[in-house]
DNA sequence: TACAATATACGAGAAACTTCGTTAAACACT
DNA sequence: AGTGTTTAACGAAGTTTCTCGTATATTGTA
């Protein structure tokens, strides 16, 4: 019933931007959108609409311009579709992720590996 | 060029059971399809025809029933994956979505966890 | 050889996603 | 009020993805 999609690939670059300046009018996420690549007024405002109508996005319409929010965190929706892609490709397995994340990814620097080692024993104490 | 698209879901679907029993006719891939759903014979022959033409499977024509196989391992197609989700909704930040990954689920065993801690080992020495 | 079984090829339709033009309403300013 | 600007709504066309029926070719066998 009250279960937001997963966005697709244009609704997810949407997203990123309103993650960033939302509460936002269509206007203005319109330009950050067009910094890279071409897109039509009417296209940015109908994508709000579908993801609206979807619950990708809540808005308020009181003023003329409707100002537009995320229906989701951008951490809630990292999760989510970490969790999507686990189950079709890792077999359900966090770790199996994790470590072909880390294993194909090298350059990783000092600090954030300290991220998550201490992260790491964290999950490590409540699992015992 | 020579470059291998990202699969759907319905391809990575029909992928998952490619990497365990392949190389493999269509007969025997469909036969695994419809353990979990109804479908048509010809639109798994659909798919793999046209994932042929993307080149995501490569096929063998010498016999009647054509023999099929994935192009891409699983291991690279999870790395292409992870890489484009991480691009996609990470900010290219590995390091980030092995937070949120780790973070978001604590169930995971302590000989998994071990095999993490080592792999972080490895890791930390290559980028000193 | 003729018939049945099994396979491929192909195109068409359904569904989801994306783009954009047209219309109408709200607003701002002279 | 009248004109021009900004906005929302809507529908339609283009694209990609998925599903399936029909036609055709190959193989095996009575």
């Amino acid at each position: 019933m009250n279960n937001i999609p997963k966005p697709t690939k244009t609704e997810l670059a949407i997203l990123n931007i309103m993650w960033q300046i939302s509460p936002a009018t269509v206007r203005q996420i319109h330009e950050e959108i067009i910094k890279n690549g071409k897109t039509s007024y009417t296209t940015t405002l109908k994508m709000l609409q579908v993801m609206h109508q979807k619950g990708l996005v809540s808005r308020n319409s009181e003023h003329k311009a409707h100002i537009y929010e995320p229906a989701m965190s951008k951490k809630e929706t990292q999760r989510q579709m970490l969790d999507d892609l686990k189950n079709r490709l890792f077999g359900g397995s966090i770790s199996s992720l994790v470590l072909q994340a880390l294993g194909s990814n090298a350059k990783t620097n000092q600090s954030e590996l300290d991220e998550i080692k201490a992260l790491l024993e964290k999950v490590e104490q409540d699992s015992i």
